[in-house]
DNA sequence: CATATATTGAAAATCAACATCAATAAGGAG
DNA sequence: CTCCTTATTGATGTTGATTTTCAATATATG
């Protein structure tokens, strides 16, 4: 799985002609090993305690890369950060998310997606993605509250 | 309608203890007297146009009251700008953005709103709110790319 | 009217994101 | 392997949206 996406964006990387770097291997491979939806800067702090060289513009420019690449999906909450997820054709999940906690569940319902397909083409859209969020408060909070 | 919304604004301030001024008067008519989802410097100019002493940070917050008395909501889009829709409950509305034109269609689908209600509890969340933006091309975009 | 305090506008401060630029590194040619 | 071209990097500066600060002003209430 990790190998596949790293494929990916070797693919991408020589379908482009960019170079091969350290600084890029090191970026993909932090950023494949995590499951969350982590900002910049939360990226750039795990990056730079293990390879303190790395540049915080370097994490920004990356990461647009592998937006490019179709290895990310831009997330904007309402932080004022930007969130990068994992994505991969066929992958795709929406998010609950906890307004007291902030924390995010996934979700994947394919009725939804074909619903949403559905309403694009009678408008005459061609979907290319969708966001999808639902604001609530999740159980735990729920009972703490 | 409108009359309706500034009671709902009116209540809200009186709850909150917050002062009737002319300023929110004039940012809550003009708001409400639109359509589109304006980001706050669109607004602002709309506003400085007719009463030119009005400043924009008090535009700034008074639409966050909007967005706290629950006439507003907040939308993020991809060009960083926070936009401001309206926001009623019982009145939902999802998007289709073009990423061509960016363009914003709304769209209602009573059977996505269930799906999702049905998702959140599944989830053992409440839901409050929900977002849904489908991104692609729209028709116009489609004909002349 | 007088007082207490919320609100305002202008300007400064913040903050994420992006651009600049000199130094460095990749990778192909020889 | 070395040279050369050019992409990439990291530090720093800049931008642009949003927030905060603060003195001046306006509101509500006694």
């Amino acid at each position: 799985m990790i190998r596949q996406k790293k494929q990916v964006f070797n693919d991408f990387a020589l379908s482009k002609g960019l170079r091969s770097t350290r600084q890029r291997d090191v970026i993909l491979d932090i950023f494949l090993s995590t499951k969350k939806h982590l900002s910049v800067e939360e990226l750039y702090l795990m990056i730079k305690s293990r390879h303190p060289g790395i540049g915080q513009a370097t994490v920004y420019r990356t990461l647009k890369l592998f937006v490019e690449a179709g290895l990310a999906h831009e997330i904007l909450l309402h932080d004022g950060q930007t969130r990068y997820e994992h994505a991969l054709e066929g992958e795709h999940h929406d998010h609950l998310i906890c307004t007291t906690c902030n924390s995010i569940i996934e979700f994947e319902n394919e009725t939804i997606e074909r619903l949403q397909e559905e309403v694009a083409s009678r408008h005459g859209f061609t979907m290319k993605t969708h966001k999808m969020e639902i604001y609530g408060t999740c159980a735990d909070c729920r009972g703490s509250n």
